[in-house]
RNA sequence: GAUCCAUUAGCUCAGUUGGGAGAGCGUCUGGGUGACAACCAGAAGGUCAUUGGUUCAAGUCCAAUAUGGGUCACCA
């Protein structure tokens, strides 16, 4: 005998061995195969600083479910894994790290820092990838890659020179986004913006000839110390005549010209604006137009500079404060208004950012746009769910130059170098030893670091061996899709696209998968701040992975939230159960060998329905996964499972498991496990491991742990066959199965126990008799009768019966004591009135004039039988009612 | 301010070329039946947010409104 399953499903039992037995075996290894088409994707790459998070589960299971897919499918299929360096934050952990010893980043030096960031790197890097195996990933584990491995690293600086010697990069003394608290640099995407309650003070600019001088009002009293001028509008009539004029900067006692610009808006504020170069992107602009000096009184640590006098060193938000009560107690304070206050924030620490003027590299960003522009335009690239194109689009549109240079130590080093004695700028791949212009050996390279994502853009070439013409390189590139939150479309998506398109000259990527984020059971946004983040090793240790895939992959849309339940937790573990004992069931029904395929001709009517039915399944699976529509997949196989296979398909061949006759026990063998092979490819993307368990008991060639060949995960998806349609044995197990129903319906109904034989009489139209009679034995067994008998006239059936009506056939059973009239009464009025509901809706279709004319015939014939079929129903019921009323009257 | 999403059974959500409203959980009624109580057999429960439009036909397409949520934006 074939050894069985354990007794009950316990995932923890072999998830670990069978995760072991795929990647030692190289199960998950992608060859370049010439005769297999190739399917990419590479995982978004977690950071180092991370802990596995539900965002992760889902976003990998989604990856892994189109892996297995694709595998199954017979592509050579490479899920490439790998984890970013993510610069900012994890030199922030670095440096709260050695807070602890006492010690500044400073003090350890740039070299000694990078090896403590290195030590972290090892320590803490591998947690998440280890993680990852637990969910089942699939990756190609030898392909693994680093953001800053050599190869990235390569690849970084072959990109930089590039787009340097394209002009495309610049180094430029402008206006950045400045976080006092991370003490960089952060590009306009880095940038969260808030409304925050705060204030416009109106403050008195008196004029420098003794004037009223003009009324300005801030939001930013502190950066009135960098004010070099009030600029209004041209066209505003009030202050006509005070353009040229001068009027005296506050306590201060600077004088500053009144300009005409048409930046201030008349309706705003009092049309009036004081013009801060330094410290703001708009008024940066006016002061370029009119040729204004840019004077900065804030330093990069947020605290107050010289020009800010006798507050110099004063946190800026101290000074105001001061600065505020200060003005207003020498009376140039007009009034004070409570406003809410555009803020923009620090994305890692929340710090509020500083513009700041600064010298940075940018990327010049426009003509890197328009040919990601293009790429979506014409369709090479396509989001799923469509609409975020739109957000691709609008932001590629608006781009402005991007600012890439970071004032951190951890990262890609910025491979420029400048010469102390000519001052020129080297921008070179390899090291230069000498400058380029005068040959100077004194060059020392840029401090900066570059931003992560300038890194991250390039992952789905780099890691294949960009800037190499490496072999994985021309067979796995471009990649097939990425997927990904919506969150990152702007920081990554957008990114990798221009890059790519800039390098290689293709998309990274064909489709772009974007899902929601996971939020918890109120709907809250998990965080680390709220605590309600959901472990998902905690729910894999609780109810294995394969519950927690199929949770997270079923019941969803792209592109929307989902919310963490329980429920449907513990019902894709109850599924993941009754798969594990239908499983059992068919182990335990096998002889010593597995059973032999059997010809066609042998197969009996539930055989051919069960086969039918999978074959539309496999069709219907196929083109959902096709279309991305993983839920829908998932679902359908769900269904098939449970309420095809298990509920009728094993209930029916039982029979014939412990019958006599040897030949139809064989088929029945056959065709059960023949069935469950093919449903547990269907499921394995989703459930791989106990698919794959169950796989190593059932499988027609036995399983060798030594070659993935033998696995399911390298198994055959089914391909939908036209010859495996059975429409006639279908529609015979279809009425056979009504019939039960019917007959369990009423037995609930009188209340009668399950376990009580009931005899019935199946009174059925001429034209259906064949079709229920081939029924027979299955509603014998299904519906638990003693005696079961068709007739065609009206006179064999008794007077005491409860009765259903379906179509082509009425349902009798005679219950004698345990006749419950009212019962039937109940239940004969409540069929008479949907019948009549139905008669209606099909009378209205088939009188309206509209329809019939232009609705397709093919409609219009399927409502006609409908009509001919409701109606004969109804008036059996209405029959069957008088009978009952009479019975009850008399 | 611009834009996107959501609104379907008590709860959480599916519903993909417009053509008879679904699942899971919960509730109610039966059930220890030779895989499964993490189960089986039944049942109740919905003017698909509102209004208008297109269409023979709208949960599905279009337009407005309401409520909730998101994203983007240089407003002193």
């Amino acid at each position: 005998m074939k050894e069985n399953l354990a007794k009950t499903y316990d995932p923890k039992e072999f998830e670990d061995r069978i995760y072991r037995m795929w990647e030692e075996s190289g199960a998950f290894r992608a060859e370049r195969d010439p005769e297999k088409k190739p399917f990419t994707i590479v995982m978004p790459p977690p950071n180092i600083t991370g802990q596995l998070h539900m965002g992760h589960a889902l976003d990998q299971t989604l990856q892994d479910v189109l892996t297995r897919y694709k595998r199954l499918q017979g592509y050579s299929a490479l899920w490439l894994p790998g984890s970013d360096h993510a610069s900012i934050a994890t030199e922030v952990k670095v440096v709260d790290r050695i807070r602890e010893e006492g010690l500044e980043k400073e003090d350890l030096g740039r070299e000694e820092f990078l090896k403590r960031a290195w030590q972290w790197k090892e320590e803490f890097g591998g947690k998440i990838t280890r993680q990852c195996r637990k969910l089942g990933d699939s990756c190609d584990w030898d392909r693994e890659r680093f953001t800053m491995d050599e190869g990235c690293n390569r690849a970084v600086n072959h990109f930089f020179v590039q787009l340097y010697e394209k002009g495309l990069i610049y180094r430029g003394n402008r206006l950045i986004n400045w976080c006092p608290k991370c003490g960089t640099s952060l590009s306009d995407a880095e940038v969260e913006h808030e409304d925050k309650n705060g204030f416009y003070w109106y403050f008195r600019y008196p004029g420098a000839d003794g004037g009223e001088g003009i009324v300005v009002a801030t939001s930013r009293p502190e950066t009135m110390f960098g004010d070099v001028a009030v600029a209004v509008s041209p066209d505003d009539e009030r202050y006509t005549d005070m353009i040229g004029k001068k009027v005296v900067l506050p306590i201060v006692g600077r004088e500053i010209p009144v300009i005409a610009d048409p930046y201030p808006d008349p309706e705003k504020g009092t049309g009036a604006v004081k013009i801060t170069p330094a410290h703001d992107e708009n008024d940066f602009q006016v002061g370029q137009r009119h040729d204004l000096e840019n004077l900065c009184c804030i330093n990069e640590d947020a605290t107050m500079n010289h020009v800010a006098g006798k507050y110099e060193g004063l946190d800026r938000y101290e000074c105001r404060k001061a600065w505020v009560k200060e003005l207003e107690e020498e009376g140039y304070l007009v009034k004070t208004e409570e406003m809410v206050i555009p803020t923009g924030e620090c994305y890692r620490c929340h710090t509020v950012v500083e513009p700041m003027l600064s010298d940075q590299w940018f990327v010049k960003m426009k003509p890197l746009a328009e040919p990601a522009l293009e790429a979506a335009r014409d369709g090479r690239l396509t989001h799923v769910p469509e609409r975020f194109e739109k957000t691709y689009v609008r932001w590629l549109e608006e781009i402005r130059d991007w600012c890439i240079s970071r004032q951190l130590w951890w990262g890609h080093r910025i491979p420029a170098y400048y010469c102390d004695e000519c001052g020129e700028i080297t921008v070179s791949e390899e090291t230069p030893t000498k400058c380029s212009k005068c040959g100077s050996e004194k060059i020392r390279q840029d401090e900066d670091v570059l931003d992560t994502w300038f890194s991250s853009g390039l992952w789905p070439f780099s890691t294949l061996g960009w800037p190499d013409e490496t072999e994985d390189l021309k067979y796995f590139y471009p990649t097939d899709v990425l997927v990904t939150g919506y969150d990152i479309i702007f920081f990554w998506v957008v990114r990798m696209v221009f890059s790519a398109l800039e390098t290689t000259g293709q998309v990274p990527f064909k489709d772009v998968y974007v899902h929601g984020l996971v939020r918890d059971e109120q709907g809250r946004k998990m965080s680390k701040s709220l605590g309600n983040g959901i472990d998902p090793l905690e729910v894999i240790e609780q109810y294995g992975a394969d519950a927690l895939r199929f949770m997270l992959t079923t019941g969803i849309t792209p592109g929307n939230d989902m919310r963490f339940k329980k429920d449907r937790l513990e019902s894709s573990r109850n599924f993941a159960n009754k798969l594990w004992n239908a499983s059992r069931f068919v182990i335990m029904n096998l002889e010593d060998e597995m059973p032999e395929k059997v010809d066609p001709s042998l197969w009996k009517d539930e055989d051919k329905w069960i086969i039918s039915r999978i074959n539309d399944a496999v069709k219907y699976v196929t083109e959902a996964m096709d279309k991305y529509d993983l839920s829908l997949a998932g679902q359908r196989v769900y269904d098939l499972i449970w309420n095809e296979y298990c509920d009728w398909y094993i209930e029916i061949v039982k029979e014939r498991l412990y019958g006599d006759d040897a030949q139809d026990k064989k088929t029945a063998q056959y065709v059960l496990i023949s069935s469950l092979r093919q449903m547990l490819t269907l499921l394995h993307p989703f459930m791989p491991f106990i698919t794959e368990e169950i796989w190593s008991h059932i499988a027609e060639k036995a399983v060798d742990e030594k070659d993935p060949d033998t696995f399911l995960i390298r198994a055959s998806w089914p391909e939908y066959d036209e010859g495996l349609r059975f429409p006639e044995e279908v529609n015979c197990l279809q009425m056979a199965m009504d019939i039960t129903r019917s007959i369990r319906n009423i037995r609930a109904e009188a209340e009668a126990p399950a376990g009580k034989k009931l005899r019935s009489i199946i009174l059925s139209d001429e034209d259906k008799m064949e079709i229920a009679k081939s029924g027979e034995r299955y509603v014998k067994t299904l519906a638990n009768l003693s005696g079961l008998q068709f007739t065609s006239t009206k006179g064999d059936v008794p007077e005491e019966v409860m009765s259903a009506v379906i179509d082509g056939a009425e349902i009798f059973v005679p219950l004698d004591d345990l006749m419950d009239y009212e019962a039937e009464l109940a239940r004969l009025r409540k069929e008479k009135k949907r019948l009549e509901g139905e008669v209606r809706r099909v009378d209205g279709k088939l009188s309206n004039q509209g329809f019939m004319s232009k609705a397709p015939e093919k409609l219009i014939n399927e409502e006609k039988e409908k009509k001919v079929m409701y109606e004969e129903m109804l008036s059996k019921v209405c029959l069957r009612l008088d009978q009952v009323e009479k019975k009850i009257g008399g």
